[in-house]
DNA sequence: CGCCACATATCTAACGTTAG
DNA sequence: CTAACGTTAGATATGTGGCG
């Protein structure tokens, strides 16, 4: 952990908190509203249906109502939320490895909650893996487009759960590094290797179907 | 069971590239 | 230039299967 220059920087975080103190349920709601899915996708990477992650970041939210009071800005109230989910998905995840130990390795209906093709290609700019605004494209790209980010959900599936995690966190959800490595609790060079290892295995998975369609 | 060889995962320490 | 990032190499740790 250090020193994180711009604490509290985005713009209204500071009034935000403030609000959150004084139990201000439309501030509350309105972050519910803005982060929820994003945590459940967090959660997600943990532990491994949808139904425990979203128990989790209920918890998760009571927790941050909780904790606020706590929270001293040393990382932004986005970092910080995203830890609390992060900490609480794993340690349910162990808790339901104890429990079950091979439960629920694939999951029977295997539907995204949301569209794949939502999202950028893991090669984008910007924001790869990030979502995107529908393309309004020819139908064969549009299904291709589809096949491949099936193909990279699938392929990310089989990584080291490790490499799995710091690839969800940084190309699908935009998780910045040091959000990762705090939600991960690894290095940054860890992180990145641990990236580099997972973009690459991807990438060697979809190789042939790129190929094919090239 | 212990021991060994092998594969895979993880980590640190470099180096190269690039944006500011 | 510097800081952040991606990449690579090599060392270490951990898991796995065969063998006596």
């Amino acid at each position: 952990m250090r020193e994180v220059t711009s604490a509290g920087s985005h713009p209204g975080e500071l009034e935000l908190v403030a609000a959150l103190r004084r139990r201000d349920e439309s501030a509350f709601l309105a972050l519910v509203r803005r982060f929820h899915s994003s945590m459940v996708r967090v959660a997600r990477v943990f532990v491994n249906s949808d139904a425990v992650a979203d128990e989790v970041v209920q918890e998760a939210w009571l927790a941050v109502l909780e904790g606020i009071g706590a929270f001293e800005g040393r990382a932004s109230l986005r970092s910080w939320m995203f830890s609390i989910v992060a900490n609480r998905a794993r340690s349910r995840a162990l808790r339901e490895a104890r429990s079950e130990p091979f439960s629920s390795f694939e999951d029977p209906e295997g539907e995204p909650t949301v569209d794949p093709a939502r999202f950028n290609p893991p090669d984008h700019p910007r924001w790869p893996g990030h979502w995107c605004s529908p393309p309004e494209r020819w139908a064969d790209e549009q299904l291709l487009l589809k096949e491949t980010v099936e193909l990279t959900k699938r392929a990310i599936d089989t990584l080291p759960s490790a490499q799995r995690q710091v690839i969800v966190l940084r190309d699908v959800e935009g998780c910045s590094s040091e959000e990762v490595c705090e939600a991960l609790g690894v290095s940054g060079g860890n992180q990145r290797v641990l990236l580099h290892r997972a973009r690459a295995k991807v990438r060697a998975m979809l190789e042939p179907h790129l190929r094919r369609n090239a």
